[in-house]
DNA sequence: CAATCGTGGCG
DNA sequence: TCGCCAAGATT
């Protein structure tokens, strides 16, 4: 029988993998521009991050670019108004990350000169920056040795190690071995080839394990199916809730919008008029729970499914002759598109007015 | 610790 | 078609 050894883990090929292989991002400075000192703009590495928390790269590069264009400066950023920022995230999702991201953008302009701290423990104080995000900027921006753990990382790392504690409970194992491998030169570099080599090679399905930097020193790739890893905790079933939206349109062309309430679900986002969400149908769902009497009109159903349950929305649409006196305000409809709209009111909203968006989805 | 919190793309 | 899941943070 053949004993196949392996290699002891290094950050030494996956950098020189990285320097090969790393992908090009908006918000990354190439490794070679990173070896004569450049250093990323750490408002630019701090946006990016919050932008990339739970969200693909693909869907973040439009917000980016938008965000800065807009807001050159962290002091631009927190000196705009909390609803032009919200507005802006609208469709990104999870928006306590945008309400976080205004509060900190104060926090450095008036409590830290405008300039970021440059510690993991410091940043890791600012509003919307959890142990990753302080771990990546410190690394990434001020090339600190800060361990950056993430879900490519934890992929990785269980894979690497072929660690069989199901996650979450592995995370301090993983963090540690994280640790234990992060180099003191080119930090940053290295937390981003995790993340490429994650999110290119080390795949959730079908790893290209013939292509990775790790392929020698891989005991899953050894043991057994480095698909199998990292183990995780059975999840629980979505439960389904149904709720009704009401579209009230004006002779003038102008539908009755009102605020969420600023925490929860979709916290401090704009949105139709809606009945609560609820287990069951009942006259909840129906036209009689609408903010007012009209002339009701059944526009369908829309089924929208958030992190931890699905909604199925029955829309109501009425023409209404003058405003009528409710909570909120008449938008008029072409303007619906600088609304603090998350998708799923864009979605309600073009069910009963099909031309509302230029791009309607659902 | 477990629950909450969006959305879109992909196998 | 549908479950999975993506550079997590907060409570």
């Amino acid at each position: 029988m053949t004993l196949i050894t392996l290699d002891t883990p290094s950050a030494k090929p996956l950098l020189d993998w990285y320097d090969r292989h790393h992908r090009d991002l908006p918000w990354r400075i190439s490794p070679g521009m990173a070896a004569r000192g450049v250093k990323p703009d750490p408002y630019h590495v701090w946006l990016s991050e919050v932008m990339l928390q739970q969200t693909t790269v693909q869907a973040v590069k439009p917000y980016f670019e938008k965000f800065l264009q807009r807001w050159p400066e962290v002091t631009d950023l927190a000196a705009a108004e909390t609803e032009a920022v919200m507005a802006a995230w609208a469709g990104l999702g999870y928006y306590a990350r945008a309400r976080n991201l205004k509060k900190c953008a104060e926090a450095v302009a008036t409590e830290h000169g405008g300039v970021f701290p440059d510690t993991e423990e410091g940043l890791r104080s600012l509003p919307g920056i959890g142990d990753y995000t302080a771990a990546a900027v410190a690394a990434i921006a001020f090339d600190r040795q800060a361990a950056v753990m993430d879900g490519n990382v934890e992929r990785v790392i269980s894979r690497l190690y072929a660690i069989t504690t199901p996650l979450p409970a592995a995370k301090p194992l993983m963090k540690e071995k994280v640790a234990l491998l992060t180099p003191a030169a080119r930090p940053g570099d290295f937390a981003q080839a995790m993340m490429d080599l994650g999110a290119t090679i080390c795949t959730p399905k079908r790893p290209a394990c013939s292509l990775c930097p790790f392929r020698g020193s891989c005991e899953a790739l050894k043991l057994s199916d480095p698909e199998l890893f990292p183990v995780k905790a059975a999840k629980k079933e979505k439960p389904v809730r149904y709720g009704a939206a009401f579209i009230a349109v004006t002779g003038d062309g102008e539908i009755l919008l009102r605020r969420r309430a600023e925490s929860g679900l979709l916290g401090g986002m704009t949105e139709v008029p809606t009945t609560a969400w609820t287990a069951r149908i009942d006259g909840e769902t129906s036209a009689a729970a609408a903010p007012f009497e009209a002339a009701w009109q059944s526009a369908g159903t829309v089924i929208h499914v958030f992190t931890h349950f699905e909604l199925r929305l029955s829309i109501w649409r009425a023409a209404i002759a003058a405003k009528i006196g409710a909570d909120g305000w008449w938008e008029p409809v072409t303007n619906l598109e600088a609304q603090a709209l998350p998708t799923v009111m864009k979605k309600a909203i073009a069910a009963a007015i099909p031309l509302a968006f230029k791009t309607s989805k659902g």
